[in-house]
DNA sequence: AAAGCGCCCTGAAGGC
DNA sequence: TGCCTTCAGGGCGCTT
């Protein structure tokens, strides 16, 4: 479900309606997701939610009693908001019971997870700890990205989803950037050249930037309704069309599994 | 020690 | 109709 366009729409609008509610409680409907919940989240209960914050795909939200949940969504992990009185969905695993309305962390496959600590504690967290950049940052340019494919072997679309070297690509904006670049996703990531890179570091930037741009659009109620609403809307250049032909030279697109991930590119203009 | 692969889990879609 | 296989937007952890 989430890259990081869609985890920074969610975070818009949690900021949006959560922004200053007070969180009642917590329900912990299983003791765990892909990891153990901390039974201290269960506990939370009486505090006021001050800020919502995004790292990498990760979602945090700030209370006043200097403790902060982590979240990740997964694959398959929905943040919905709904009435008290409703009875919870199939796969509701978190409910955070604000006054105004219930918060609830819906995730079939499981592969999300939710942590709770002191605010102080969380860049230590070890899921925090390792991260690269933030892809829309001044910290992530063509310099840092030249110097971490330095000497590296393996297919730089792998590579630009590692997330010690650049957090928030994820699989379908990793094939996007790199048509726009113009980069064979197979292609060594140690051998890209510096225009290469220049050129990945600016699209990059850019399918994440439209793409947050056009998340806030079709999906300004994600939050609030299934989670999909929407989101294949999104025109891709590349993903998911192979055989369909190019959009810039209409050589049929082609697929191909690099790193156990879904791959498309254009033979043509990719090199 | 970088790189590659298996695996966690459920559900939707497609083939037969 | 139903049964089976394949695939899915992520990332950890083990092996080489």
């Amino acid at each position: 479900m989430p890259e990081l366009p869609e985890v920074e729409t969610v975070r818009r609008g949690l900021e949006k309606t959560l922004l200053n509610a007070r969180l009642t409680g917590v329900t912990l409907r299983r003791p765990d997701l892909r990891y153990p919940i901390p039974p201290a989240l269960g506990q939370l209960a009486n505090v006021r939610l001050i800020a919502l914050r995004r790292r990498a795909k990760y979602l945090l939200m700030d209370f006043d009693n200097s403790h902060t949940a982590l979240m990740h969504l997964g694959m398959s992990g929905r943040l919905t908001f709904a009435d008290a009185a409703t009875p919870p969905a199939k796969h509701d695993h978190i409910l955070f019971h604000f006054e105004e309305t219930d918060l609830r962390f819906n995730d079939a496959r499981r592969f999300g997870f939710a942590d709770f600590c002191l605010s102080e504690a969380i860049s230590h967290n070890r899921h925090l700890a390792v991260l690269g950049p933030e892809p829309l940052t001044d910290a992530f340019d063509s310099e840092y990205l030249h110097t971490s494919l330095s000497g590296k072997k393996s297919a730089i679309k792998t590579t630009i989803m590692d997330n010690a070297v650049v957090v928030g690509v994820g699989n379908i904006y990793a094939s996007e950037s790199l048509f726009r670049a113009g980069i064979a996703p197979t292609r060594a990531a140690g051998r890209l050249t510096r225009p290469q890179t220049a050129a990945l570091v600016t699209t990059i930037k850019q399918v994440l930037t439209e793409a947050i741009a056009a998340g806030g659009s079709s999906l300004r109620d994600y939050v609030q309704t299934d989670g999909s609403l929407g989101y294949f809307a999104h025109s891709f250049k590349v993903y998911g069309r192979d055989g369909h032909p190019c959009l810039t030279c209409a050589t049929p697109i082609r697929k191909k599994i690099i790193g156990q991930r879904s791959t498309f590119y254009c033979p043509n203009c990719q090199k």
